[in-house]
DNA sequence: CGATCGTTTGACGGTGCTCAATCACCGTGG
DNA sequence: CCACGGTGATTGAGCACCGTCAAACGATCG
């Protein structure tokens, strides 16, 4: 596998980069690919999918190979099927924003259909294979298969989803908080694909998830180190296993750090401190139609 | 159209707080509003609105109700016609996190099509209007009106935009430059629906938004002090106006806060404070299709 | 084996969270 | 009319957390 890796590193996307045009790891464009895809978005078809006239695409990518192009015209929308993205946007300082991370089943590029040019780019972590969906033609399959349309609203949907939790996950105030945070949603997400949710290998770096999480990377290395000095993970490299589980989800609930009280071994200790209620207003609530 | 829509909606919501079930404020009804709230997704139709077979009901959510309960069954797919909503979750310990303001032309609980509940609230922050599109019916609909599907998926698309935003935003290390941010993507989110960009008259309080960037609030007040006392903003209470657009727009690329050098009224003084490039992999670049 | 990058740990200084007090604004009731 | 809670906004003081700088260590690849 991995054919010759060949050479000249090319500064955008050049599709002849990688040589030849065969897809030796590609066995699944001659079954109905359909049926895989929308599995992969999360939908779950009652009865047999309908064989529709079009057939999906199949790209595969290479680690460290850029799927999306900032300010490129975008053409497609993509279904990761397997491997990991980064979703950056580099700013005019040269600073690269890590926006997120996309697995499995996650869309790719469907920001770009309310406007001209993709605005984030998306670099695979490690090799990877994505449906990918021509825009042009994206409205006429849908119409066509309604269990497309279907399953992309769902995915949709997912990542809507998605985003609020990376919202919740970055309001945290402190560092280690995000970072548990971090842990348990990617933890929880692994789960979901049926994949382990102790045993985790994290394919980004530790700058990654700190350009995510807003922090330093050294405070992730830090954040990292305290979670297994407490002895609720177990860090090797990118090779983390969760410990303690509602130790670590309880650090999640914590407004200000740990507290520093190093509790001996006492797991789930961290009495969570504090975060005032602030009743807030639900005076009315009414609602009025037509 | 929607006959009588009577009463008992929902357990959790009041429906009898706001008295009376007759509605003065909805006159919209009777002309088409399906160009309207096609307009509002950002799809601007070339040629004249099919006058489809269904028409969307339009609510009324007075100032501090509640659209969204956490938990509650999602009947519908909002789209905000007026006004502005807070998004929340609710933590077990009672604390309320924002995830998002949402203002017109916004989709809320599309979230829910992909999970049985309502996963967040939305109170509505004064006065608003919202199209209610009931999930039932919505493949239907969108099947037999393409425009509205389009503009469906448009408004999607803009809403993962936003999401990306959101991220981008709450990325920022510093307090200053993270409410410096959220200004500036406000005052753009305004000026894209034909309101002011200089002007800004915020509905969320303080503590709102200071819940959503992940900062006490009281920072969120000293923030505005300090850009106030720098000459970006003027500050009256939740009327605020962009003094200096350019010097406010550089306190949005400082990594790290603005040095405390308190430029003598030096206007877009700041010089950017570093964020190395970190030149990332960039190595292959490769796709393959089938 | 050497170069390069990623990870970890230390020390220091500044930012911002916490606690607390004060003031402005508002609707209510005297 | 003003007194009176209640909420929101602002400002201050103190100290812990974390960003920055720096160095050492480990991993990977040529």
């Amino acid at each position: 596998m991995t054919p010759a890796r060949n050479t000249s590193t090319e500064q955008l996307i050049r599709p002849d980069a990688w040589s030849n045009g065969r897809c030796a790891l590609m066995p699944m464009t001659a079954e109905s690919p359909l049926s895989d895809l929308l599995a992969l978005m999360g939908f779950e078809p009652g009865r047999a999918v309908d064989n529709p006239p079009f057939s999906v695409p199949v790209w595969q990518v290479r680690a460290g190979a850029a799927l999306l192009v900032e300010g490129a015209r975008a053409h497609h929308v993509y279904v990761v099927r397997a491997g990991t993205f980064k979703c950056i946007k580099t700013a005019e300082d040269g600073y690269e924003q890590v926006l997120a991370f996309a697995v499995p089943g996650d869309v790719l590029a469907f920001e770009a259909m309310c406007r001209d040019s993709q605005h984030m780019g998306a670099v695979a972590l490690e090799d990877a294979i994505v449906y990918a969906l021509p825009v042009r033609d994206l409205d006429a399959w849908r119409q066509c298969s309604p269990m497309l349309d279907h399953a992309l609203q769902f995915a949709l949907s997912r990542q809507l989803t998605r985003a609020g939790e990376m919202t919740e996950l970055m309001a945290a105030v402190s560092s280690d908080v995000r970072l548990a945070r971090f842990i348990v949603w990617w933890s929880n997400r692994m789960a979901a694909r049926g994949q382990s949710s102790r045993r985790l290998l994290l394919r980004m770096s530790r700058r990654d998830i700190a350009s995510l999480l807003g922090v330093a990377h050294e405070t992730v290395s830090r954040s990292f180190s305290n979670f297994a000095d407490q002895g609720l993970l177990q860090v090797d490299n990118r090779e983390i296993e969760i410990i303690d589980v509602v130790g670590l989800k309880a650090c999640t609930r914590n407004t200000r750090g740990l507290g520093d009280d190093t509790p001996s071994r006492g797991a789930t200790s961290g009495r969570s401190a504090g975060a005032r209620p602030h009743a807030s207003a639900s005076k009315a609530a009414a609602v009025v139609s037509h």
